[in-house]
DNA sequence: ATGAAAGCGCTAACAG
DNA sequence: CTGTTAGCGCTTTCAT
């Protein structure tokens, strides 16, 4: 059937929106077949600069847009990569910004899945399935490993910040243990020997960074003076732990925090308790989020390296999609230092040196 | 992309991923037609009970799933609702946790994409149109009216959060100058007559905030005590501008803040400066995020409500694809007060009262 | 360089 | 209740 372009108004009554122009229609106007401007829109050779020129030239009077649908459809590979997300995490949203750029790069487009307290995990990867996405990207998952396990025997998988240990499973994730020994050490070279640790709860991440804790301790010599505190994720769970730091019979000069949000609810008892940081405590947080960058907390933190994390959990879902395997099934990315005002010599130290 | 000593895999050796199985998988196996086991997988009338398992059972065993894009082709009507929020606003994510479930409840999914700081909305918005999306529910965009307008030659568009005035666009948003108005009754109510505000720099919803705040004055006769201090959205504004505050010559004694993190860095600098929240300042937010939540900051503030803000966004993008054409283009949701710990009479009442 | 034609996996008439 | 059939808009041989 020849459809001619958009003037068959059926529906006379509704004001009816036009049809979106199609391949077809695009063909009509420039007077070639539907074939030459599939080659066009695709940008691959095979087309005369000429007809290209014209094919272009129709398609924008006509305002088409590829369907991306029926394009995913007819191609074998959908080149969509799904990615889920907590919508209650911000560092999620640092995430996303990386990944986008990383799949553009690597020509790949996003399927976004979020989880949300009424949509579990389990919905938002349903969903991405469906989608026909050729990989998942999975954000800080709290599935268990066996359900996660399952999921590779259909697609490719990488778990992103969150240490989880399958051999079907692709990991990448900051190396913990490491930001706490760059931590520590920065505080030994300020002076400090009593150094306290806050730890995470339940949450991922929190043995890692504990037993960072501890090794660094225990590398100056400092095994026996080490404190950890239980804390959590949010500003109240270091406000809890911050109190029971103040507690403690021989107060540490100096503490390290499971995250920058839970160091937040730290700094805040500690001013409330009329002490100054660094003076009287020097505090480190993790993650270097936006809070921690505000002029009025400037934390010393841990940063992790969002660009890297992103880039690698692209390239690590983009190889098992080429078949070019890594034998590596865990990618570690060091984070690194970022100093700003929390962080000091000891205030007995300060005084030695004078 | 470290791709370093994997050899490149020929096709035929690679682990060759099973094709997923579609419907004519399942129809073969379950001894039907591929009409039949759609009609089943639709769960519309129109198929025994008896096949109904057997399509069910066979699926089932073969893991189908149906292929969205696919059964998005062939239906003319996609339902789908493109949805673009920012991925740095911690409000954003409240908003889609409420619009899943209305979408869902209206029979609709949601397709997601993400504005970033290296993705700006006019791709976000691209990304969407290309997957056929019905309609647009956009958050808190800040592309220029016209643009937005012009979108809605293609497709309905409903604005989330930002006022923009405009007979094409729908409209939801909170009723800012209300919200202020309940703030500062609450204020007066417990005995403050010199309210200061520190409004939102260029963010959607300063202007209307600010007017009820005047007006809310002016009603109380307080019209030639108001002081507006510029601030903007974020901690280090609010920091920046609580300064400014407490260097008043005739310092106020309670302050209306543009949002909640604003008003967090107001806090932060009224304690670093020695004074107490509420005795000597009382401190009012919006928004009621998460931060104002926290039993340490536990911020009196004006709370949008997000279920009905995403219902009704979600109502209006449906009407308009029924045609059910509601007359109005905006609506408008009242907000609440919710009474914390940050606003309480001011010093010198109390001493009146004594 | 260009075009004709065959589907991708699914839905929606229309028969039976 | 069930099967047949014709596309949705696009990509992709395979001719020309």
């Amino acid at each position: 059937m020849i459809r001619g372009y958009c003037v068959d108004v059926t529906e006379a009554e509704r004001p009816n929106r036009p049809r979106r122009p199609t391949l077809a229609d695009v063909a009509a106007r420039a007077g070639v077949s539907v074939a030459l401007v599939s080659i066009v829109m695709r940008g691959v050779p095979g087309a005369s600069a000429d007809s290209r020129r014209r094919v272009m030239e129709a398609a924008d009077e006509l305002g088409y847009r590829p369907d991306s649908r029926a394009r995913l459809l007819r191609s074998s590979n959908s080149r969509l990569i799904g990615v889920t997300f907590g919508v209650q995490h911000p560092f999620h949203g640092d995430l996303l910004t990386g990944l986008y750029t990383a799949a553009e790069e690597a020509g790949y487009e996003l399927a976004l899945s979020a989880v949300t307290p009424g949509r579990d995990e389990g919905r938002a990867v349903a969903s991405l399935l469906q989608d026909r996405c050729e990989a998942l990207i999975l954000l800080g998952p709290h599935s268990p490993t066996s359900y996660l396990a399952e999921l590779t025997t259909r697609l490719p998988v990488v778990v992103v910040a969150r240490a989880v240990r399958h051999r079907a499973l692709d990991v990448v994730r900051t190396a913990d243990a490491l930001g706490m020994h760059q931590a520590v050490d920065h505080l030994v070279a300020l002076g400090h020997s009593r150094i306290a640790h806050i730890d995470g709860g339940r949450a991922p991440g929190t043995a890692e960074r504990r037993r960072g804790y501890r090794e660094a301790l225990d590398r100056h010599g400092l095994a026996d003076t080490a404190v950890v505190l239980p804390g959590g994720l949010t500003e109240d769970d270091g406000a809890t732990a911050a109190r029971a730091l103040l507690a403690l019979r021989q107060r540490p000069t100096a503490v390290t925090v499971f995250n920058d949000r839970c160091a937040t609810g730290v700094l805040d008892v500690l001013h409330g308790a009329g002490l100054s940081v660094p003076r009287d405590m020097s505090v480190i947080g993790f993650d270097d989020d936006r809070l921690a960058r505000l002029s009025h907390i400037a934390l010393t933190t841990v940063a992790q390296d969002t660009e890297q994390l992103t880039a690698q959990a692209v390239a690590r879902a983009v190889g098992r999609l080429d078949g070019t395997t890594a034998a590596e099934r865990e990618v570690v990315i060091p984070p690194h230092l970022v100093v700003r005002a929390t962080t000091g010599a000891p205030m007995q130290a300060f005084a030695e040196t004078i």
